[in-house]
DNA sequence: GTCTATAGAGGGATAGAC
DNA sequence: GTCTATCCCTCTATAGAC
């Protein structure tokens, strides 16, 4: 991997973050790379190639930095707490936003599509391998399938970190109630035994596992 | 209000629909409204003051339209299953999909920031109001707040707009998830007063309300 | 592999005729 | 209020020197 190939994708990581997917041109991840605009289609043929591969190389980057800390974690609230620093620390990082953006792209440029899902995915799988392991014996998990949920947690976490953008104690508020949801399901699991069967027998009558 | 105007208002949301927030120019947008592009200028004095007018205005034209479907929704599944219906109404119309777009553009964009708030606040106080209907007396209620839960309701509604963009099916399944979530929180509605009460205090003792 | 230069399209915004 | 014409900018992408 030769180091203008390297630049160029962390320059586009850059730009994404720093001006969005509108000022994200070849022109301003190459200024953000420090190399010559010439190059980005030397070595990846197109602005969306460069992009696609920026953003599949960054997702596996962080969620396998995150791993270690996803691990960790023991209980649904521990979970949603990880969320909370994780998007703290992305706030700067900005690789949510990234991935905000581009799905936004994505949205009306069929090029991006492909690197939106993969990258989202490996969130995704990392997010249900985890509820997976958290909602083991939880009246929830007779329900909700991991998998859903965490797209659905996937999803809010997109919202959320493009809400913060329009009003960032709203996006603080909503985040708290993600806590109090998570707070709820982990009661669920300190129920007595007697109380998380009927519980299960009542989900199970209103919503039939597939 | 002139008719030109009007057209330039509705033309500047069938740009964002139809194109996003990277392809709403004047020209884009003028094409949609049939009519000159210089009159976007002449009648907004820039691209984002006539985004920001437009939507404004969609979005309290469809939040009153949805209005009375909101009113004569009874229970929390009832809700979900609206904003299912709302989701795939939009799908074709469009409107959270240009709400999306003008959120992600907000993001490196100042000057959209307000639009996106004011349009975004619209649906989240209409949210917010009936869930404080529908959470009456629910167990939930106790600690979650219901604007905060209404912004986290929005959030995630956007996001799974623009999830629906890279894989429409794990949107769908995302959907469900939020269904079975529902579904519980009717469920401790249903519960009997003793197990209603023991569960309110434990989520009391678990998240003190402020 | 890297650079300069440039073609060719599209963008925001304005001047000025009508 | 509406139109044409235009300025000047940025964009993608390529050609060709080094």
């Amino acid at each position: 991997m030769s180091d203008t190939r390297q630049l160029l994708l962390d320059g586009a990581i850059a730009a994404l973050r720093d001006k969005g997917i509108t000022g994200a041109s070849a022109r301003t991840i190459a200024a953000a790379a420090g190399v010559n605009q010439a190059l980005v289609f030397y070595h990846f043929g197109s602005v969306d190639a460069l992009i696609q591969a920026a953003c599949r190389e960054a997702a596996a980057q962080q969620v396998e930095s995150y791993r270690p800390l996803f691990r960790s974690v023991a209980s649904l609230h521990d979970l949603v707490v990880l969320g909370q620093r994780l998007h703290a620390e992305q706030r700067s990082a900005g690789n949510v936003t990234v991935l905000a953006q581009v799905l936004a792209g994505a949205r009306h440029n069929p090029r991006l599509v492909a690197a939106a899902r993969e990258a989202l995915t490996l969130w995704i799988d990392e997010i249900a391998a985890n509820l997976e392991r958290l909602l083991e014996g939880n009246p929830l998990a007779q329900v909700a399938d991991t998998g859903c949920l965490a797209r659905a947690v996937a999803a809010s976490f997109i919202g959320i970190e493009l809400y913060e953008g329009a009003d960032p104690d709203g996006a603080r508020s909503a985040f708290a109630a993600l806590e109090q949801l998570s707070a709820l399901t982990e009661i669920l699991d300190d129920l007595g035994p007697v109380a998380r069967n009927a519980l299960g027998a009542r989900l199970r009558r209103h919503h039939p596992r597939p």
